[in-house]
DNA sequence: GCTGCTTTGTGAACGTGTGCACGATTGCCT
DNA sequence: AGGCAATCGTGCACACGTTCACAAAGCAGC
């Protein structure tokens, strides 16, 4: 069974905004949108409209022009694209607060990431249960990838864990990894990562609250221009 | 009175890397590593030695050729850069799971920005403690941005309350916003806001699986990476 | 002080991403 | 049927980011 039609590559900064759109779409399809115009849906998303039209047009030419696109069948493509036509299990490495956080957010199945486990390396953590999933010992993470066929890994451990938990994901035949550490993973070129860190997110945010004061001088009201 | 020297705007992509380099530095210098060469930041940043330096030459010439960087004194001069020479006391909106996770979650405060108070809506939820700080009723947010001088707001709330509560968090005073909420937040010009968005991360990764399995089939058993 | 080795700082080339502008296409109205 | 307004798809120019490559600058040893 030959592909229909080459996987064109799409750019890293639509893949990211696709999901974006993604969710949009679906809400206004819940609202009873059929069509949607390139530019509404620029606006609800906070981006330029030729952007996403350029977006859209690496999926195909699914638009009507002097219409717009159809919510329903845009939203088909772009669950297919995304390979969001199953769902994906995951699985949780790190019982702490943030992975009792995650595992217990409810959007993570409801979005098609269902969670197939949770392991802790702290035998004090096995055994409780959290919103319905029992926390099982990390020993236990291989076999739980196999045969719930898990093929990504969340890594929601203390920076000085992270890294061996990332060797025991990928050596149980990971292939994604969403890492919450503050660390930076050394994995195999074939593993993709994806690295969430709330302490740098706000180091970026206080750079510009940090330029905002002045920058130059830590004083009173130099010259500051716009402010709405 | 001239300002010693003239603020170089720091490009978008080298400030979201500086905390990195920052966090790597610190480690080095706690276990006693005075001089750092920009090839081995580099190795542990998991980026290229080049843009090490060219990121680093944004903030001066703080290298010395032939021999690599002082460690402490580019810590100094990028805590400086990105405001990290005092406190930045942040406000959490949402007592939810996530909020409660992220008032619980050390490193906030141990990072300098320490959590000023945490509010919810819900009657119920105020009044507990979380982590030693007791959750307040959302009306009182703006005392808190001000008695405490709050720039930086966290949005935790689910999707349908995060434009209120960034709405409130404007009204207040708040002129940065980290958003958690799967919503794109509408907020003036001069509000500086970044998202974290697990399940837009999650997506990229189903991406990248699509892809891996082969776009096509969504086949079995396909690719199995040995070793156990 | 001179030689050779190391490492920075940066100009220049290259690649990726953004936004404008406009032709092409479609639906609607008369 | 023809004209008109709406909207897509995309070529092009520009901005931003990355990487290479090398001269400049410093250290160490003799």
């Amino acid at each position: 069974m030959a592909p229909e039609r080459a996987r064109r590559r799409i750019p890293d900064a639509t893949v990211a905004r696709l999901p974006v759109y993604l969710r949009i779409l679906t809400e206004q399809g819940d609202e009873g949108v059929d069509n949607i115009s390139s530019e509404r849906l620029a606006e609800l998303g906070g981006v330029n409209a030729a952007k996403v039209r350029k977006d859209l047009s690496y999926l195909g030419s699914y638009g009507t022009r002097g219409v717009g696109y159809e919510v329903a069948y845009l939203v088909y493509q772009i669950r297919r694209e995304l390979g969001l036509t199953h769902d994906w299990p995951v699985i949780i490495v790190g019982a702490g607060n943030l992975g009792q956080a995650l595992a217990g957010y409810g959007g993570f199945g409801e979005r098609g990431f269902p969670v197939a486990g949770i392991v802790d390396i702290d035998d004090g953590k096995v055994g409780s249960v959290l919103s319905g999933v029992r926390v099982r010992h990390i020993d236990e993470l291989p076999q739980i990838v196999q045969t719930k066929r898990v093929s990504i890994g969340v890594v929601a451990t203390p920076a000085s864990a992270a890294q061996d938990a990332a060797d025991r994901l990928v050596r149980a035949g990971v292939t994604s990894i969403l890492n919450f550490a503050p660390v930076v993973l050394a994995v195999p070129r074939a593993i993709e990562v994806r690295k969430v860190d709330l302490a740098v997110e706000l180091q970026i945010l206080s750079y510009h609250e940090q330029r905002r004061a002045g920058g130059a001088i830590h004083a009173v009201g130099t010259t500051r221009p716009a402010s709405a």
